[in-house]
DNA sequence: TTCCCCCGTCGAAGCGCTTCGACGTTCCGT
DNA sequence: ACGGAACGTCGAAGCGCTTCGACGGGGGAA
């Protein structure tokens, strides 16, 4: 293994002039620097990681904390995923993957050893017990959701209540006057999970605000389930003409459904959901939806993360606008239906 | 930060004797074992990660190479990440993610600054360009599919030429005559996607074996591809009665549209698949499948892992026997179709 | 009893890097 | 022309852990 004082020996330097050559915490001059350079490239020297946390204490390593529980979609999860490991990378960070299976112990783990800088946590509940552990470890940390009582932790994340609100406002632009909201799976709420919950709140509130007859409806994430769902819609609501869709599985089979039904889309019936645009683009009615920004959110958390390293401040709390993509699936109303 | 001297001194041994008591590398006392016990939880010590890699030269971290590319199933790559995350936790390691975008460049990376001891990757290709890269490394590997020529380097994967012949077998045992396979999208074969490739090999072989008539077909991972592509089948070949599709986002689509067609699953027409339990299960018609076991190759790679570096022989080729799980989707072929 | 060896423990020497203080030089302002 | 700041570099001191060799004491073989 070639080591940094086979660098400094090659290059005609001391040891810590190459580390400062490296990091740049110092002034090098441009002849040295380039003679530092030219024997790392010669030698192939690669600085040693775990030396290197060491003596910095900085491991350069996040952690990311993924969901495993019923009822989130998975490539959801993996487009953030991605795109922190992407963002981490352009900060010279890795990242180590942690599932939510080890929980709280797995949090502590990495952090007390210092295997890891800071921490991501994906998946965040309205009263998530990792909470106090976050808060009391010495190590920043960025939750991807919002916690009903954030209190000094960073969050980030769309604004799922105004999502909710958009697609309603969307659909009472459009003259719809009775609206409907297919949601997550029932252990989705019963949870407490933040987003959505928040749709909830979001999609309630825009309704109640137009004057639309509205209602709520988890939905298992089963195409049976899409068609019962329908039916009942049908039964309970026979003057909707509005639906959102807050859940991915559930968006192609219960449009089918509908129009199996005999409700055409966006003739009889208009549909918007929040999901991501490849799936919304995809359907044979391409549905007008708000996409969840995985790539920013994971970008920017990562960025906050990096801010709490810095030390420079940085706010607590995130939220993105959601921006909703006009596709074939909202219509104005009809007056016949 | 509470280090090995704190729960020396507390211990009243030496450090080096709680590092021994840690590790178990060297016979330390019963009383004294219990009195280290004692100290490092009255403490709380948690060793510090890179001073352990500094010395010992082990980082207990494995990379993960997860695939990003189109064509890929992306749930099953998750199941994946989480079956090695788990797994490599039972050895006392964690789990570095890299993207592949990062490339071989990443691979170097990580194995040269000692950040992971060892590697994984996944979607492999028959001629991939890491592979001389992963051989050059100092450090073990394990590849989750094969390439045209392993040599040298340690390999697993479902045995999907098996799989596509099991498919081909159960449906000539039922007497069907006429075979389709609906493949994976025709990049994944032109990219020379090892496992796509082997479907399609065992599927012709045994096909060929049972002297049935067969085709292959790729198919965009899109409803409207597997609608066309039931009207081709149907087209130029009238007496299909047996189908065999490796290609996740399009089995429901793909039933669904023979069944607008006219024809019935499975009174008319057979269907198996290769996909997870969860997708042939959760159908309306539920379909008789192989499923890649996951779980199982994640915790096998790992496990063959942990062999390499203990120095402990292993096989370079573990291909797993495919399991076929009987659903509603096969019948025995009617005598007036 | 004597010799050996194994058991259980200790001390010291690093692992490869970063960082702090120090020191000579140069360059500026006055 | 001189004091002082800023520059560029070096040496040494660790960061917290593992591991090697050593050593005293006890037990088995001879």
């Amino acid at each position: 293994m070639v080591k940094i004082t086979d660098v400094a020996r090659h290059a005609g330097v001391s040891p810590s002039t190459v580390s400062y050559a490296l990091s740049g915490k110092r002034p090098i001059s441009e002849a040295t620097r380039l003679r530092v350079e030219e024997a790392i490239r010669r030698l192939g020297y690669r600085p040693h990681a775990g030396a290197r946390a060491l003596a910095s204490s900085r491991s350069n390593v996040l952690a990311l904390v993924v969901p495993l529980r019923a009822g989130i979609h998975v490539p959801v999860v993996m487009q953030f995923a991605v795109s922190v490991v992407t963002a981490a990378r352009t900060h010279d960070h890795d990242v180590l993957l942690l599932t939510q299976e080890e929980g709280e112990d797995g949090l502590r783990r990495v952090a007390d050893t210092a295997l890891v800088d800071a921490l991501i946590v994906m998946d965040v509940q309205l009263h998530d017990p990792r909470l106090p552990l976050l808060r009391a470890l010495e190590r920043p940390s960025v939750l991807i959701g919002f916690p009903a009582a954030p209190d000094g932790l960073t969050c980030i994340d769309l604004d799922f209540k105004a999502a909710g609100e958009l697609c309603v406002e969307r659909l009472a632009g459009l003259g719809h006057r009775v609206v409907a909201l297919v949601g997550s799976p029932p252990e989705v709420y019963v949870r407490g999970t933040a987003f959505a919950q928040r749709v909830v709140q979001g999609f309630t509130a825009a309704a109640d605000r137009n004057g639309l007859s509205s209602s709520v409806h988890p939905c298992e994430a089963s195409p049976a389930a899409a068609r019962r769902i329908a039916e009942q819609l049908l039964r309970e609501q026979p003057a909707l003409t509005g639906v959102v869709v807050h859940n991915e599985p559930v968006l192609e089979p219960l449009i089918e459904a509908f129009e199996q039904l005999g409700l055409r889309v966006p003739a009889d019936l208009s549909v918007t959901a929040i999901c991501p645009d490849e799936l919304a683009g995809g359907l044979r009615v391409p549905v007008t939806s708000i996409a969840i920004p995985s790539a920013e959110v994971g970008a920017r958390a990562v960025d906050l993360l990096m801010r709490q390293l810095d030390g420079t401040p940085c706010p607590e709390a995130t939220l993105l606008t959601p921006r909703m993509t006009e596709r074939a699936s909202t219509a104005p109303r009809t007056l016949n239906s």
